[in-house]
DNA sequence: TGTACATCAGTGAACGCGCGTTCACTGATGTAC
DNA sequence: TGTACATCAGTGAACGCGCGTTCACTGATGTAC
C-alpha cells in the first residue's frame, strides 16, 4: 500500500506530518480548479489523503483555511512586487511599469491566490492579518509612488497616495475584466499589459511624470 | 390563508401567474443578501412561494437562472450609463464625469446585479445574450469616448477604443476595490467618486481634453 | 539503553442538513364548437 | 351561454449526494526518569 495521498503529498505514516501545509496546497489546487466557490473542507481533505475530521485539528472551519491561503497570497504578490519595483533601479518609470506588468502577471500565473484574495467574501475583520499583508502589498505600490512624485517641485506635487491609488485601481480592473475573465469575454486589440502600460504612461505624463504616451 | 409567498409575491391559486419574473427578483434577493454562491434554486423557489420543482418549468438549471439576471443586470446598467451621458449633454467632459460616478453609483446601489454580472463564473459561452448584453453596455462608453476624441485633430488623436477601455477599467477597479469590497478593507482618503473622477480628469488632461486636474 | 507515560494528530463512523433533480399527479386556464 | 377537452404550470414526495461537524478511539512521537 501506497502512503501517498492523491495530491502528492508523502504520508508518513498515522501521522500526516505536514498536514497544515497540505490542506493549504490542496485548497489552492481546488480554487484553481473550480473557482473559490467550489472548494470544500472535505475535498481538501480527501486530495491531501486524509480523513474529513482531520482538517479541524488545524483550522476552525473552511473560512480559517481560506484566509490563511489569502495570507499567503499577499505575502507572495507583496514580495513579487518588491522584486519588480527593484527599489526604482535602474530607472524609476521603466520600474513603475515593471511593477504593473507584476501585477497582471500575479493574476495570470497565480489565479487561485489571486482569487482567494480578491473573488472570495471573507470577513476581514474575523482576520486581522489579511488586513495588514494586504497593506503590505500595497505599501510597494505606495513607495513606488512617493518615489516618483518626489521629483517634482513641490508646488506641482499631486499626493503620492492618489496616484499610487490610481494605478492599483487601472491594475486591478485590467486584471478582473481582461485576464481573470472568461477568454470568450475579453475582446481586446492588445495585450492587457500594453493596455496597462499605455494607460499609467498617459497619466504619468500628465503629472510631468514621463515624456508622453509610446507604445511598448 | 394567505396566497402571498413569503417574497412578498402575490399568489393567484394553483398557478403563480408570474413565476419567472418572481424568480428572478428572489435571485436578486438571495445574491444581494449572501453574495452570488449563497443563492440555490431551492432557496429561490421557497422565497417565491411555490414547490422546488416549479422552477424547472421556466429555468433548465441555476446558471440560467443567474445569466438571466445578469442579462438584465446589463441592459438596466446599459440604461443608466446611457442616461447619464446623456449623449454628451450639456458639456461632455461633465458628462463623461456623470458617466464615471453612474458606473460607481450601478455597483453602490444594485450590489445583486453588479454580482451577477462581474462576479460570477457564469460560462459566457453558453449564453451569447450575455456577451451582446455587456457589449451595449460598453458601448456607451465607446461612444462617450469616441465624441471625446473626436475634438482632437487627427494627428494627436488616441485610439477611442483604448480611451474607453482605460475609464472603464479605472472605474470597474474602483468599484471592485473600494465600493464593492467589505467595508473594513477600504481606508480611502476620498470618496471612491472623488478618486475616480480625478483620474479621469488626469487622464484627459494628458490627452488634451481637460484643462487639468481639479478636485470635485 | 530502556521503560512508562503524556500528548495530540489523525481515524472512521455517525448525524442531520439542504441541495438538485425527477416524476406521476392535479387543477387552473383558455379555446373550439 | 355552455360543455368538452387540451395544455401546461405547479405539486409534493422521493431519491441519492456531498457537505460540515462531532466524538470516542487509536497509535505515533517525544520526553522524563
Amino acid at each position: 500500500m501506497s502512503w501517498s495521498g492523491q495530491g502528492g503529498f508523502e504520508r508518513r505514516g498515522y501521522h500526516h506530518g505536514n498536514l497544515r501545509e497540505a490542506l493549504v496546497e490542496a485548497a489552492l489546487a481546488l480554487i484553481g480548479e473550480k473557482g473559490p466557490a467550489g472548494f470544500t473542507i472535505a475535498e481538501a481533505a480527501r486530495l491531501a489523503g486524509v480523513s474529513p475530521g482531520a482538517p479541524y485539528r488545524h483550522f476552525r472551519d473552511a473560512e480559517a483555511l481560506l484566509a490563511e491561503v489569502a495570507l499567503r497570497g499577499f505575502d507572495r504578490f507583496a514580495a513579487l512586487l518588491t522584486a519588480a519595483w527593484n527599489n526604482g533601479q535602474p530607472e524609476p518609470i521603466r520600474a513603475f511599469e515593471a511593477l504593473g506588468r507584476a501585477y497582471l502577471a500575479f493574476a495570470r500565473e497565480e489565479p487561485a491566490y489571486y482569487a482567494a484574495m480578491f473573488e472570495t467574501r471573507i470577513a476581514f475583520d474575523n482576520h486581522p492579518g489579511l488586513l495588514t499583508a494586504g497593506d503590505r502589498a500595497f505599501a510597494v505600490l505606495r513607495e513606488a509612488a512617493e518615489r516618483l512624485t518626489s521629483r517634482l517641485p513641490l508646488g506641482q506635487r499631486p499626493p503620492s497616495l492618489m496616484v499610487a491609488l490610481h494605478v492599483w485601481a487601472l491594475s486591478h480592473g485590467i486584471a478582473s475584466l481582461f485576464v481573470r475573465a472568461d477568454p470568450s469575454r475579453r475582446k481586446l486589440p492588445m495585450t492587457p499589459e500594453d493596455l496597462l502600460e499605455a494607460g499609467v504612461l498617459i497619466y504619468l505624463q500628465s503629472l510631468g511624470l514621463a515624456g508622453g504616451p509610446q507604445s511598448a
